[in-house]
DNA sequence: GTCTATAACACGATAGAC
DNA sequence: GTCTATCGTGTTATAGAC
């Protein structure tokens, strides 16, 4: 028979109206929605271009490929995180005092931009999901796309979080700054509303704002870096 | 022309000679293996029954359908996981004095039978990629058997240290157990060689063994659940 | 730039012989 | 229990009219 899987949740149609927004990027937005709902192979040109109020053909006349198509929507996507990261991290540079960012501020400056991102706006929760996806099922096209997003990033939180915990070798502070990210990642996928038939929170954590989420975010992992070394 | 991906991997058959194992159970393995690989969708039953040294027309045979075989592959290979969890816990309430086990003690039995399994044996990074999948898109069929695996584990770890972290409120506790178990899943994912292009780790940080996971992790983690109350 | 039509193929599922 | 053959459908991609 070979039935579809069925969705479940609505195909909701990007409005091709009043925003007048051109046709490729209308099927960047819907292609963003499809992929995080339904994973890069199970949301197809078909499903995507009707989203979009587009037609099928037009995918391959304005991207290659629906490869070209996933590279472009990560390219596009992604920046904004990073983007507010390092203006955080910049701006937690110039506020502080001489002996450098405390390992609170640098923490905070790392997540609060992924968590309202997260939260805020629409696209936040699929970018969220796009991440764990490419981290769950590595792919040739994704992963060199992210890995070349993120590194420069990564590489500024980690050198100055080594400045700021003088206890810690370089290597400790990359564990635990990999610690930091799964367990911000970690807790932003519990708190999407189409997981919770999945982790089952206590109703006042998936009811948290982000002022409590960050707050205990930054508690747990700060403490985490002022741990001394292990063994 | 609609080709498929191309797969960079072998596509390595398991043996259908010596062990002489039951088709269905040759099945299980191979869906396992490729399921973790190219994911739920990706992976056809065609490649599946391949791996399997089988004929297409077994899975159908021998389960239902494809989301038949999903599921048992689920039910078979998370018990294990959770059994070692709980055998751990025991272990760990049994050895403590009257005043209950420490947090270390606690934290090292939630994260050593995870660690050791996606490292010694040979399908335990398949495992782990399946949980970070079944987190990263969520279906109707994987959520339910996750769920229900997980859930009775979570709450006997949640109540044991509800009572070694007496600072700390029961919603406090969850936070930070949400967080431990994001740290532990996102490290394991990393140390996958087939993420090292997209994490670039620290040598060290890729060759170390499981006694040093083990240390880095109960350390920051321990750490995080003493820290006072967020806010 | 947008559409229709279609090519070329992979997929899950099943029927029926052995 | 295992195989071959096939049905019906969904998929990416493209050719060609407008």
């Amino acid at each position: 028979m070979a039935v579809k899987p069925a969705r479940a949740t609505r195909p909701r149609v990007i409005r091709q109206d009043a925003g007048q927004q051109e046709t490729p990027g209308r099927i960047l937005a819907a292609a963003l929605e499809a992929f995080a709902e339904r994973g890069f192979d199970g949301a197809s040109l078909k499903e995507i271009t009707d989203r979009a109020g587009a037609n099928i053909a037009a995918v391959n006349y304005h991207f290659r490929s629906k490869d070209q198509l996933i590279r472009q929507v990560l390219d596009r996507f992604l920046g904004e995180i990073n983007q507010g990261r390092l203006a955080a991290l910049e701006a937690c540079m110039a506020a502080a005092g001489p002996e450098g960012p405390t390992i609170e501020s640098l923490v905070e400056a790392l997540i609060r931009p992924m968590v309202s991102l997260s939260r805020d706006k629409r696209d936040g929760r699929a970018i969220v999901r796009l991440l764990l996806q490419v981290r769950a099922l590595p792919r040739a096209v994704t992963n060199s796309i992210v890995a070349s997003q993120f590194d420069p990033v990564h590489a500024r939180f980690i050198e100055a979080l080594n400045q700021a915990a003088p206890g810690l070798s370089r290597d400790d502070v990359i564990w635990r700054y990999d610690f930091a990210r799964g367990a911000m990642m970690h807790i932003l996928a519990d708190l999407d509303p189409a997981m919770h038939r999945l982790v089952d929170l206590s109703p006042s954590i998936a009811e948290a704002d982000d002022e409590a989420v960050i707050s205990h975010l930054v508690t747990f992992i700060a403490a985490g870096f002022r741990a001394p070394p292990a063994r």
